[in-house]
DNA sequence: TATTTTGTATACAGATCTGTATATAACTTC
DNA sequence: GAAGTTATATACAGATCTGTATACAAAATA
């Protein structure tokens, strides 16, 4: 059950088969046996790589941070040219990405839900990243033009959040729908349509 | 280090201590061993009362359910009498709650990322309890008088699952009263102030 | 008072977990 | 082409995991 990964550092074919396995099965869940096993890599490489598994975790994270921030943004922007208009296309960003047939929640809400009680490096790397993400929100905001661009940006954040962890749970991407239609309210009172 | 639960079948010292242990430290970081060295009952009498550990996780999440749900009526209704100041008093209580020393996060929605993949009757039981959640946000929206009291519904409970997540993930329990901003205004919308 | 239930205490089986050790093959690079 | 790097293959150590077995004590019930 080797996956094509044949162009790839056996770093990198690590880090994207941990990735899948990680969000699908959660992290705990997850040894490092079946990750060497689907990588195609030996145990010995693993540790030749990563000094422990969490080192392997908190490589993942930085990995899929990158990734999945530049993809966001891509494709938002790509979606619309307006930023208000961008503002709303996070949402039908947000609904083809509930849709994909791997979407199982936001990488890093259940990674923080696996270590809630302890203070890790990991936990700061989720947080780092949801900070990023609305700071994307904010510069959007600002070149809209609203008045209070961190407000604003706030509550959209808390929208996309919510429609994340709603679609993962009740598995129906529909959440997407709605936050876009409270996202437009909250866009039409900060920045009334002229 | 036993607890206080003296007072509490076996059944209910073993739900109580997993609970906890659950929460803090997720499901699957979290062994038997320790629930039963925590609960001051014996490995046999656990697996007297629950033949696996996934029938105690499940017992745990109709434990928490019921208690959760209760909670949270209970508390919105004493902070607010009329339905419209108590759609509010939703993120009162949210507040209050994410500054609980022992705030983790939804349970629910940690399990679901721990499960994400499988489909288990753990995944029935958190969808279960968000479709409860959503059921009396919207009774209140319907006592308030909202003409569309499912569409006014959503929105908030998608608020406040952001607004949760949000204070697990950068553990700051402000995002209770952005949620509560965003709130007032589709609130207002749905329903004008006379 | 005899019996059944319910619990404790503890050890164990078998699987799986993280991480290491050993020995060998292939690929760079000088 | 020799030296050094980077893999593979595989076995193992030691801990921890779920779940069971054995032997005994306490408490309720008949």
């Amino acid at each position: 059950m080797k996956a094509q990964l044949s162009k790839l550092s056996k770093r990198d074919q690590l880090i994207q088969t941990a990735v899948k396995l990680f969000a699908k099965n959660g992290i705990h869940a997850t040894g490092v046996d079946s990750i060497v096993e689907q990588s195609g890599v030996t145990k010995k490489t693993l540790y030749a790589h990563f000094r422990t598994k969490e080192e392997l975790v908190l490589a993942v994270l930085r990995h899929y941070d990158g990734l999945a921030r530049n993809e966001f943004m891509r494709k938002v922007e790509r979606r619309a040219t307006t930023p208000r208009a961008r503002l709303l296309a996070i949402f039908d960003f947000a609904q083809h990405w509930f849709q994909q047939h791997n979407f199982y929640g936001c990488l890093f809400v259940n990674t923080i839900g696996e270590y809630s009680g302890k203070d890790t490096p990991i936990r700061q790397i989720c947080k780092e990243y949801k900070k990023l993400v609305k700071d994307y929100i904010h510069s959007l905001c600002q070149q809209a033009g609203v008045k209070n661009p961190q407000g604003l940006a706030e509550e959209l954040a808390l929208l996309l959040e919510g429609a994340t962890v709603t679609a993962q749970v009740s598995q129906n991407p529909k959440s997407a729908q709605i936050a876009k239609r409270a996202a437009k309210a909250l866009i039409d009172k900060a920045l009334p349509p002229r």
